[in-house]
DNA sequence: TCTTATACTTCGGAGTCCAAAGCTATAGAG
DNA sequence: CTCTATAGCTTTGGACTCCGAAGTATAAGA
């Protein structure tokens, strides 16, 4: 309590701090955006529909939502081509693999203990 | 759309179903979820005060409604003493050491990536 | 003119998150 | 006998997030 030295962040108590996690974790921290990233992964690139069809419980704005997120984390990069009708398409960054490839092992876990 | 065979399920367009994930991934997809998972699996059992000197962004009211649901999903098991005053630890099941098993890597890259 | 197609955005209601205050029980101080 | 302290929550009401359904934009084709 009384040794406050400059660095250590209050909830430093025995040498693992959770506070940095805020970023990417509290990105992954919401509805479907798990399953999301490993979606995105599985192919090389997918069109919104695509998305949608590929996880049909979640609604059109959750989905939009997420991938602005994304977007903004740097997790996905989206390609527009400016055709009639339009096209859209999305693909995982490097960081957005690293974040799939650590991600794999939890899903699959979770999915066979079904 | 025509051929409904009895067992596939309707988001299974290319040998990858995402539905299955709803249990284990949805209690984990709120907020701070990971980030408790970890904080009781770094330790062999935790209070209730403990767990929120770890974690001082979350309140007392989520960390609670975590700590229920994690008990509902068996990832923690709930251990109370009935002394004056009370006295309740948390620790991971099994299960629960399989999932931060799993979802360390994810924690580490995450807050090295920051 | 009306329909079709894609990729969203907007809407109102329901559910989730927050900080702060309240609740339970009993031991010990005054 | 009343007052305070303690641990582990629950409750409250306001802000934010999720939902399905409906609407928006564009231009080619019937």
């Amino acid at each position: 309590m009384a040794d406050t030295t400059a660095d250590a962040p209050v909830c430093d108590i025995d040498g693992t701090c959770y506070c940095p996690l805020t970023g990417v974790i509290d990105t992954l921290s919401r509805k479907y955006a798990m399953q999301l990233v490993s979606i995105i992964g599985a192919h090389d690139s997918l069109r919104f529909a695509e998305i949608e069809e590929h996880l049909p419980t979640a609604s059109t704005s959750t989905i939009s939502k997420r991938l602005d997120e994304f977007e903004e984390a740097g997790l996905i990069s989206r390609t527009q081509y400016n055709e009639i009708p339009p096209r859209v398409e999305y693909s995982l960054t490097d960081d957005g693999d690293e974040v799939r490839t650590r991600l794999e092992p939890l899903l699959e876990w979770a999915s066979a203990a079904e």
